[in-house]
DNA sequence: GGTAGACCTGTACCCGGGTACCGGTTGCAG
DNA sequence: CTGCAACCGGTACCCGGGTACAGGTCTACC
């Protein structure tokens, strides 16, 4: 019933490079699939399906090192309850809100550089009026507004 | 008047490590500074300003190429008018936003998921029911809502 | 059964942003 | 004048996420 598809096509219907796909077989992502006489890969169209699951994670802001075990912890549940998706989907939120939070403030620098006209870094960096709070900025403070 | 620093007391002051020091002067995001008979670096205090400088503009989301564009413009604008700080400020402000944009999507689906009691990826992938929409993630679509 | 094209494994390289190690000076205090 | 920390340059390595290339094999179609 698995309609045996073949690399390149797993690969063009998930929207990856062939190297792509070895690559996460080599990380664990994916299962290491059938192979013909000839040692060619045949998967099955779950496996464009994992790969999709993949990409959609990794857009949701996990590495692959995070989504290799969420797959594994997925595989592993059966029954007793492993801290799952739930659980770290809901820190990954966190770290999301978190980043948002921390673009916002840039944000707001971004805007108020571009208001007030500064033009030239490092000059702006020696005068009071720089809305730029270089020091701030440095050490990576959220919730640094502008200084002036 | 320069206050004559070490690369160790310009590093600790800018809160950077002396490597990172020597990799942005080979960058050309630092200017080479005078040296001692010895060949030891001299810094003034405009070198612990100029790293946080760096600093600040690689948290506003400029890379160190950016940066450097950045400097030399200001460097060279003496008089007549480079494209600087102003419409770059401008550029990466759309980034950013399109950055939050993204963010902001990617939280929506993760705190569905959170709602929804999803468990298992692989599981939820095949089920209808499952608010993330894998298809639209992995082509990294923006503005992707929950498919159902 | 020949041949084009897809595929195989293995290894090496890319990017950005650093960090670490090494063996050899310098600077300064005691 | 000695001893030790700090510094020097150069090179090599780290991370994450791939991508490329070489040289050999398989499949499918004519």
């Amino acid at each position: 019933m698995s309609t045996d598809l073949r690399s390149g096509q797993v690969a063009e219907a998930a929207g990856v490079n062939i190297q792509t796909l070895r690559y996460y077989e080599r990380r664990g992502l994916l299962a290491e699939p059938e192979r013909s006489n000839g040692g060619h890969h045949l998967y099955g169209e779950d496996a464009v399906t994992a790969l999709r699951v993949i990409k959609a994670a990794q857009r949701l802001g996990f590495t692959l090192e995070e989504v290799a075990e969420l797959l594994e912890a997925g595989r592993l549940r059966h029954g007793r309850p492993v801290a799952g998706l739930q659980d770290r989907a809901a820190a990954k939120l966190a770290e999301v809100d978190a980043k948002i939070a921390d673009l916002t403030t840039i944000r707001t620098v971004l805007a108020a550089a571009a208001e007030a006209g500064c033009d030239d870094l490092t000059v702006c960096a020696s005068r009071t009026c720089c809305p730029i709070p270089f020091t701030d900025l440095a050490e990576g403070n959220r919730h640094a507004g502008p200084c002036c």
